[in-house]
Parts: C-alpha cells; structure tokens; sequence
DNA sequence: GCGCATTGTTGCAGAGTGTGATACTTTCAT
DNA sequence: ATGAAAGTATCACACTCTGCAACAATGCGC
C-alpha cells in the first residue's frame, strides 16, 4: 500500500502519513474506502503497530480518516474540504514551494530534467489534470 | 537576514539552514560573501550562538559554505556544481513534489490561488525565470 | 445473550536528538 | 605580544520517537 525507509531519518510516523495523505489525495483510498487495520499495515511494513495507530490518530486530527475502536478506520467523505485554513495553510503551502525550488536550484538539475520530474509528479498526485 | 520561528516543531537548526540556503540559491548570498558571525546572526535570531554554528556546519558538510576558526564562514565559490548525486537527489526532489502537490490538492486551494502561489515562489527562489 | 477475536487507545520506559551552557583553539588587528 | 573575535568540541538537560504491554470498545459466531 505504501512505502517508507526504516532508516531514514524522518520519523516513520510522518513517513506513514505521508504515504496516507498521498493516498488519498490521489484516489488510491477514495473516501469512505476502509484503512488496513494497524496491526496488518504494521506488519506489512516492518514496524510497531502503534506507531501506525498513531500515524492514524494523526490523520484524524486533520480530518482526514476516521478512527473507532473495533470498527476499523476509513477515509473521511469530503476530503477535499478539509484544510480550509487559508492563510496559514497559504503560507505553509508558499514555504515548500520555496524549500522544493530551492533544492532545485542548488542541485544544478538541468532544465529538462526538472520538467519531467515536475510532470511526473503532477500526474502522479492529479492523475486527471491537462497540465500544470 | 533570514526569519525563524521559535515555536515551530521543526528544528531550529533546520529552520536556520533551510532560510540560508535559500538566501544562496536566490542570491541574496552571493558567492563568496562572507555570513554573519555566528553570535551575531544567533543574537539576531533570539537562539543559542551554538546552534547556528551547527547550521553552519551542516551547510559546510553539503559543501555550500566554508567555515574556519578566527576567520568566518563564506559561501563556497561554484554553488551550483554542489549537488550532482543525480539519482539519490532527483528521488528527493521527486518526493519533495508529491509531498506539496498532495497538500495542495487536499487543502482544496482554488486552482488560481495555487497558481500565483506557485509563481510568486519561482520568482522568489529564480528571480530571472521567464515562466515554470 | 455470551464469549471471543479483532480493532483502536492509553500509559510507561529506553534510546536518540535538539538545544543550551561552557571551555577551548585559531586567526587577525593593534 | 596581547587581546578581541570567530569557529570547535564536550557535556547536561529536555523533549520526542519508538516499542512494549495492558486496556476498552465493537461485532461476529455459537
């Protein structure tokens, strides 16, 4: 379902909900689609199962799933209404930006390779959009 | 020179190492000029004079900046020749992409609000890019 | 209806990391 | 040569991440 790096230096919690997020932005878990339960989700990736609870507890914070003890965890219905924070969630939004241009930058990538990789990542998340 | 807030979740040092590499990429730092001392950039910050030294450091390791004792810190000459790992850094920068995209899609920002978003980061980071 | 498997929740302990404090070494100006 | 100024190294405390184990709620089969 997803993936993530045991050592890399992200705590795996965020990793998870990283991977979760990405999930449901793209369609992949359309709302309403039940989560695995943590234990399965845990075991398939290798780590503690209550840190996948927690990455769970953390999307629910946000909105995102709903979580109920013995019923499971499932997507929430209107996803795409959720973060309707505005200005901060603008400047947050403004502040990646920055840092993924950034790091573009610095690393000297050429023009075109950039491109494609920004292309790759825009079907990858908006798989219906005509381009960006 | 740079902004940090002191309540984020993110580390100072980050916080502090992600601001000034964004000053060299925009070049605001140019090459070769010279960074504030580490105590006066800490003071200015509100921060212990240590953790910016360790900013440093880390932007000394990524090889962006060279420090020595009793002589400042400055900007390493060929900035843009730094991170040529290609495969390791375009997954990065790959990743990086997904990440925003997805924020960007869940928080149901209108299309056009993303856009000038977009673009007032690209001008920001690339001030001489005709268009993304 | 009752037990039991399944699901998420809560509290606790150890390891690791970020931050601050302090002492030290090197360089440059006077 | 002396002292100010700049970065370096080491230690201590606090906080967080991770795993562990006990717990509570739901639903299914008998």
């Amino acid at each position: 379902m997803i993936r993530i790096d045991l050592d890399s230096q992200e705590p795996l919690i965020d990793q998870i909900v990283r991977g979760l997020r990405e999930a449901i932005a793209s369609g992949t878990l359309p709302p309403g689609s039940e989560l695995p339960p943590v234990r399965q989700l845990a075991n398939d990736l290798g780590v503690h199962w209550n840190t996948v609870a927690r990455a769970y507890q953390n999307l629910q914070t946000c909105g995102l799933v709903h979580s109920a003890r013995g019923r499971g965890t499932r997507v929430t219905g209107d996803v795409e209404q959720i973060g309707r924070d505005r200005e901060s969630t603008r400047n947050h939004l403004a502040e990646q930006a920055r840092r993924l241009l950034t790091d573009a930058k610095l690393t000297g990538l050429p023009r075109a390779e950039w491109e494609s990789l920004w292309q790759a990542a825009v079907a990858s998340v908006w798989p219906s959009l005509p381009k960006s």
